[in-house]
DNA sequence: TCTGGGGTCCTAGGACCC
DNA sequence: TCTGGGGTCCTAGGACCC
């Protein structure tokens, strides 16, 4: 039996979700910016035609915002994180397999269904996903995972938003207007490469020769062309490969200068990496502090890390904050502004499988424990609600979240508020 | 004033081994 | 004078994704 993928991609994930609490924001141009309102991240189709691009910094919105009513939101992960969770439980309810493979996008096993039938499932499919949960999504159906976004990208310009790309005539044409830079996994260096060999279209990348596509693009190249052709290369993914690593790390609301809001910001971001290590059931091997200036500055610059190999791996807090405490004690250097600061954890290993050794002080069990009562406090009543000094009681260099929207759907005392006149 | 925060995979080259 | 060949593991860096 041929394999048959679909994508489904929800539009403009973040924006809708915003304006689902909020359905005045229909037919608005609204953008929501990335962590410390940094810059443009998902932008409305309005914003879109209004010629935001992605990425913008925020501050060159003002200028726009003279001329257009541009709504704004910061992101808020925790709406977006539970909204996407409730889209994927759907999708395993309409398909035999579904690879989740982003916040907004997953991929679905269609193999089975009759061509014919393919774009009327997924019409049905994206019906249901805006009853049940108000999100607009578009779906592209396809041979391959890689043909499948091409469909989608299809789609998302079709009134039905769902298309099959399953006709040789149909694909061939698709592929000859698809510049080589929108396939997914063609970035701006493999293309740029490729528009020096005169290749611009995915139709031309297709039909190039393997032993070239090879030499140049790696077999990460080759494969992307096999699916262009119609070969899956790219498997369903079912279960997640158990992460590698981890990382936590933001901007600040304002620079800072000073050591001891530096240990402040590393021992909150250690706590939250600890807290994510323990949700996936992960203990750490190696620990990476790193803090950075702002670039983007006349400032003096000044960015380094360090790396630490822990004598045990460990999810515990307490233990992995006294070490990126050491750590940025070693990097920090006095005179400068400080922009940015991170925590990354790798040699990741199952956290019951953590190779002791003969001189470990440690009260393992008893650190298993502490932790665990932790987090059913934080879950219960609100991260943070018991945290380690070292985090600091009242920060001032927090991420700027100035725009936040209510947590709807994850905390009581956001929910929306229903009045009835009568 | 103000420019995100996560991840993955592949490859090349060096160290080391027999 | 003449100095192999093949394998593994690790790391850094580059490419990509959302």
């Amino acid at each position: 039996m041929i394999a048959m993928f679909a994508l489904l991609d929800c539009n403009n994930f973040y924006v809708s979700c915003e304006r689902l609490f909020q359905p005045a924001l229909l037919g608005k141009p609204v953008v929501v910016l990335s962590n410390n309102d940094g810059c443009v991240i998902a932008r409305s189709d309005e914003a879109k035609a209004l010629g935001i691009p992605m990425g913008l910094p925020a501050f060159k919105l003002a200028a726009l915002r003279q001329a257009h009513p541009i709504e704004i939101f910061s992101s808020n992960y925790t709406l977006y994180g539970d909204l996407s969770a409730r889209v994927m439980t759907t999708l395993t309810q309409w398909a035999s397999a579904v690879e989740v493979y982003s916040i907004d996008e997953a991929f679905l096993d269609l193999t089975g269904i009759s061509t014919d039938a393919l774009t009327r499932y997924g019409q049905t499919l994206r019906t249901t996903i805006y009853q049940w949960i108000g999100i607009p999504v578009s779906i592209g159906i396809a041979l391959t995972k890689t043909l499948a976004k091409l469909a989608n990208r299809l789609a998302k310009r079709s009134p039905q938003g769902v298309v099959a790309l399953t006709i040789t005539a149909e694909i061939n044409a698709t592929l000859a207007c698809t510049r080589v830079e929108d396939i997914w996994g063609i970035g701006p260096g493999y293309s740029k490469r490729l528009k020096t060999h005169d290749i611009q279209t995915a139709l031309q990348l297709r039909d190039a020769n393997d032993r070239w596509v090879r030499q140049q693009l790696g077999v990460v190249g080759l494969r992307i062309v096999w699916e262009l052709r119609g070969i899956s290369c790219l498997p369903l993914e079912l279960c997640p490969p158990p992460k590698h690593s981890l990382m936590v790390s933001r901007s600040f609301g304002r620079p800072i200068t000073a050591l001891t809001e530096m240990r402040e910001a590393v021992a909150t971001y250690m706590t939250r990496a600890a807290e994510k290590l323990r949700r996936a059931q992960r203990a750490a091997g190696v620990l990476t502090v790193f803090l950075m200036t702002n670039r983007f500055t006349d400032e003096p610059q000044y960015s380094n890390s360090v790396t630490i190999a822990l004598p045990v791996a460990t999810q515990d807090t307490a233990e992995l904050i006294r070490y990126a405490l050491r750590g940025i004690e070693q990097l920090f250097r006095e005179g400068y502004r400080y922009q940015k600061a991170g925590v990354i954890v790798t040699s990741l290993v199952p956290a019951h499988q953590v190779q002791t050794h003969l001189f470990d002080q440690h009260d393992r069990k008893r650190s298993e424990r502490l932790m665990a009562a932790l987090d059913v406090s934080n879950t219960q009543w609100g991260s943070g609600t018991v945290r380690y000094a070292a985090v600091g009681l009242r920060p001032q260099w927090i991420t700027r979240c100035g725009h936040r929207s209510p947590r709807y759907t994850t905390r009581w005392e956001e929910l929306v508020v229903v009045r009835c006149e009568r």
